[in-house]
DNA sequence: TTTGATACAGACTTAACGGTCTGTTTTACC
DNA sequence: GGTAAAACAGACCGTTAAGTCTGTATCAAA
């Protein structure tokens, strides 16, 4: 693996556990047993080598898990589900769950950093894009009530997991991740097209 | 309004405004033209002053704002609504919102200290607390259907508020706001008590 | 085998920040 | 009005972290 990837996945690792602001680049260094001039070898500055992560390994790893598991089926609200169960899964493991990435950056670097903001709601507003295409898809195929508001829709399912992602950082994960797919269930029968019998 | 008091307010607003890591004592002391002797006369490190302002101003604020107002009530879901709305409002006018403050302050917190992250954790149980005993209340009151989680509702309450408040700190607040509130009483539709007509 | 570019190593500079310490002013009280 | 404690002012210290700079090893092509 090259050093400039290997600096990526680890500086992504331990921007996430740590915060941006609270990883030196000695610690990601550290880590790898590297030195300060490798780093300033591959790049200029800490803001160019993270701006280089997000719209590398973020995007793309968003887009794997989070975009794509919905964008090619059937029934929208069941492949939601799916994909939002699996994903908590994941950062019950402690594994890097990227739409949780999002957020935690997003918070951090809110009214500090304009330029980076802007780089993370734009992975944001892919995700939030083909939420709606799906639900709306989802609408002519009749999986999901006619009456839907899909972008308001869209809005509730990402407020929600990005907010049980911010709790799930301590206590009981497992639980809090059951009553939110319940929930989360219970509120997609209710806008879910009402099936004849 | 006494020294110590003036250094509470201005640093929690600093610290919700910049992250407590990003905010400089000498950030705070500058705004109120005071000096370093002044607070280390008051408080005996960074972190004291912190956990001060999270036991006195946050907690009050948040029982103010989002307990009280669902508490004595007669119709719990009505009445989350309203103080949902309320207190996404006076965020969108760049108040401090006591809800988000919290879960601004879990993120940053976590896995860096885990003796404030406890105290922060312990406001957000009250809030969910009772939150929960209000929808019990309803669901005996005819208000909330008897088949009600109200554990898990409250969970995903309080999981969609964080999310919609971190989704707002940048673009279009007011859309955000409208979106929300429409599918969280789609939402509370769902779980309400089926009126006989 | 020389040469030049790429890929590093690591000491150093500079600035910021938490915290200390000494000194001065204000206030309460006898 | 004298005195002691509380309420500050501000220079100073130690550490940390981003970024610089000089020097060295590796490797490909001539």
């Amino acid at each position: 693996m090259a050093t400039m990837h290997r600096m990526q996945v680890t500086g992504l690792e331990l921007f996430y556990k740590q915060g941006y602001y609270n990883t030196s680049i000695d610690d990601i260094l550290k880590e790898l047993s590297l030195s300060k001039g490798a780093f300033y070898h591959h790049f200029e500055s800490k803001e160019e080598f993270f701006v280089n992560i997000i719209q590398n390994l973020v995007f793309q790893k968003v887009y794997h898990m989070l975009v794509e598991p919905i964008s090619a089926t059937e029934d929208p609200l069941n492949a939601i589900s799916k994909c939002f169960e699996d994903a908590l899964e994941t950062a019950e493991h402690n594994e890097l769950d990227y739409g949780f990435v999002l957020s935690n950056f997003i918070t951090e670097f809110n009214r500090k950093s304009p330029e980076i903001t802007k780089y993370l709601n734009d992975i944001l507003k892919v995700w939030e894009v083909n939420l709606i295409t799906a639900l709306q898809k989802g609408k002519s195929d009749g999986f999901v009530d006619r009456h839907t508001d899909s972008e308001a829709v869209a809005t509730y399912l990402i407020s929600s997991y990005i907010g049980v992602r911010t709790l799930m950082v301590e206590g009981n994960s497992r639980m809090l991740r059951y009553k939110y797919m319940q929930q989360l269930k219970h509120y997609f029968r209710s806008i879910a097209q009402k099936q004849m019998a």
